[in-house]
DNA sequence: TTCCGTATGTTAGCCAGCTAACAAACAAAT
DNA sequence: ATTTGTTTGTTAGCTGGCTAACATACGGAA
């Protein structure tokens, strides 16, 4: 239990400890209810009360928000493992959530009532730490996408975009390989980069013709890391 | 101990419990080492490993990135009482920094060795309860700065930034009034907004014609919350 | 096969926000 | 009172990304 714990200052396989805190959870069923949804489904909505917390067993989840113009923006997509819906989604104390959640294919989830969740980790020293250092790892997660916001040149936004999605990727796979592949398409990368999806395929395009990623057609995306990385830091001065 | 744990749920004065956790900790000299900064000297540099906590005690910090073409953006400023320099700003497991915090104004904090203080909270159940409060108090912190950053009309991408800031701001305010001052230059709402100053001057002007914001030279900015929460909200379909 | 639905490629025209540059207003220091 | 430094106001181009619209390619269903 404390291997983590000693483990994480040194930064290894930070990445899969958001995967971790479900490990600590009592799976005899007397923790919180287990759901299934099918593609499409609402996990919640923007109007429903914040006051329980999830973690993904199988599928995807993407939680969105819109604006007054019916503008749809990405603002996460969940993977097996891990939780979501977290405590403290409160915009303004009225404790609701303000945006949605949907399963992207067939789903299965733990639901669990906040009071509930947090009485667990009360009394489970070693499921709290663990929690606490997934949260660690979202909130930076979350500080980088801030930092790929903040760039408003097209092939740097989507190129750092790339690469933190590769990265959250790379934890699930078992070698350190240069290449990763995404399953995404080019709408959901406009709706993470707040671009409009027509130049999301243009800048793709250029990317491609840089050898910095490959795709086509039904086939996933092939993201270059090591390239894309020195594409991003490289001096593009004039 | 328990009443913050019970209150939780409730979402009462959720951006108070951020600097909650400071109170948890052992002010006998005990945990980490109190350090002083003059204003405009680094805290820390994007080089410099990522192995401590620090929380502010006086003064102000803001942290900060910069790209390849030497453009500065802030990606968070931090009050009193916060923590910041949180664990796992690993950035590709290399555990440096990869920003930049710099004390605003004269500033006193605390710096703790990560492996202390994690230590110190795997022994102390309400110290790390706290601190699992305060991060995910900053997560959706943060996560409101992304939803900001997705809004690309400029009106609508300050308006909410100021809220933002508003609302930070209303935490330390003993009572709930609708003007709220700020202490900041459009330079500095510019890099936290990720648009250009000269732009940002113009928005606001645009903003204070509407009645949403006051300010004059040398004086504070005035942030009218109602006001701008309506405008925000409000549909502009066409 | 054919049809349909969805994802990607591409272009023309427009416009919001950028850069650059300078002016003005004030504060603090000399 | 001057000077210096800092912040805000403002404008004239320019450009990058947007919208809209359509073309193309592929997968799966019928």
């Amino acid at each position: 239990m404390l291997k983590e714990v000693t483990r994480f200052p040194d930064h290894e396989g930070c990445e899969t400890l958001t995967k971790l805190t479900l490990d600590y959870l009592p799976r005899d069923g007397s923790l919180g209810t287990v759901r299934r949804y099918r593609r499409g489904m609402a996990v919640w909505r923007p109007d429903d009360r914040a006051d329980s917390i999830y973690f993904l067993l199988h599928g995807q989840i993407t939680v969105k928000t819109s604006d007054a113009r019916g503008r749809e923006t990405n603002l996460r997509v969940i993977e097996p493992g891990e939780p979501f819906g977290e405590l403290c989604v409160c915009a303004e104390k009225t404790g609701l959530r303000e945006t949605a959640a949907h399963a992207r294919v067939e789903t299965e989830l733990i639901e669990i009532k906040l009071q509930q969740f947090i009485a667990y980790l009360h009394k489970n020293r070693d499921a709290m730490m663990s929690f606490l250092f997934t949260f660690c790892v979202r909130l930076t997660d979350t500080e980088r996408r801030l930092d790929m916001l903040m760039h408003r040149d097209a092939q740097e936004r989507i190129a750092r975009l790339l690469l933190h999605l590769a990265s959250r990727q790379r934890a699930t796979s078992t070698q350190r390989v240069s290449d990763i592949a995404l399953q995404i398409s080019h709408d959901e990368l406009a709706q993470m980069a707040g671009m409009s999806r027509p130049h999301v395929s243009v800048t793709m395009g250029k990317l491609r013709r840089r050898k910095l990623v490959r795709y086509q057609r039904g086939r996933p995306l092939v993201v270059n890391v090591p390239s894309l990385k020195s594409y991003v830091l490289a001096e593009r001065s004039e």
